[in-house]
DNA sequence: TGCCAGGCCCTCTTTAGGGCCTT
């Protein structure tokens, strides 16, 4: 399969639009089902985590805060990813904070996302939940450390990126798919996955 | 403590409502 970035942000709340910023941001680059590269870093929201976010995440204010400027951290993470086309695990929530965060700085960001829920909710409809974790039990997919660390999660969506690419390879029987025809499916009826195929 | 937003999907639908999923 094609070389892909991976990622995974925590942050501070739910929408950048409501004032909510990142507090860390995981990016594994994931190639013919292996790890080739990663990209890690907490940083510095400049506002407090909520309570029930640390419970969550065990990220606390005191860890943001001797971490380097989101602006600092997203640059990095934008030369890191460079053009490679993005997927992530309920992608419209990375997504957004993605666009918002880079448009601050005035870079671009129009890569392209896939989400491994979409295509999770397809390809498994006979899994009870298409959360992350519950996937990755459900799939059994390797060990990856503490669920909800960036890092964590994006070794976790990494590895079910790898799986759904065997997986529509095989039940298809095309070549091992790549990021655009992936992103076709996701947006395709479960009832039209052959025909999308077909075409 | 649990809510916040927003897109997707399913159904007791489609001129709508509610659950899932992300932090």
């Amino acid at each position: 399969m094609e070389r892909v970035a991976v990622l995974d942000f925590e942050t501070t709340g739910l929408s950048p639009q409501q004032g909510d910023r990142p507090t860390e941001l995981a990016v594994t680059l994931v190639e013919d089902g292996r790890i080739v590269d990663r990209f890690q870093s907490l940083m510095n929201p400049q506002r407090r985590i909520p309570a029930f976010v640390t419970r969550l995440t065990g990220i606390t204010d005191a860890m943001v805060a001797a971490a380097p400027p989101v602006g600092e951290v997203m640059a990095e993470a934008a030369r890191f990813v460079g053009t490679l086309p993005v997927v992530a695990h309920n992608a419209a929530f990375d997504r957004k904070f993605w666009v918002h965060e880079l448009q601050r700085l005035g870079l671009p960001a129009s890569s392209p996302f896939a989400c491994t829920m979409l295509l999770a909710r397809r390809l498994y409809p006979e899994c009870g939940s298409h959360r992350l974790g519950a996937l990755a039990q459900a799939l059994q997919l390797p060990p990856c450390g503490r669920a909800h660390r960036a890092m964590a999660d994006a070794e976790m969506a990494g590895h079910l990126w790898s799986r759904i690419g065997a997986d529509v390879a095989s039940r298809f029987g095309v070549a091992p798919p790549g990021h655009a025809l992936l992103r076709r499916l996701q947006a395709t009826p479960r009832a039209q996955l052959q025909r999308c195929f077909a075409a």
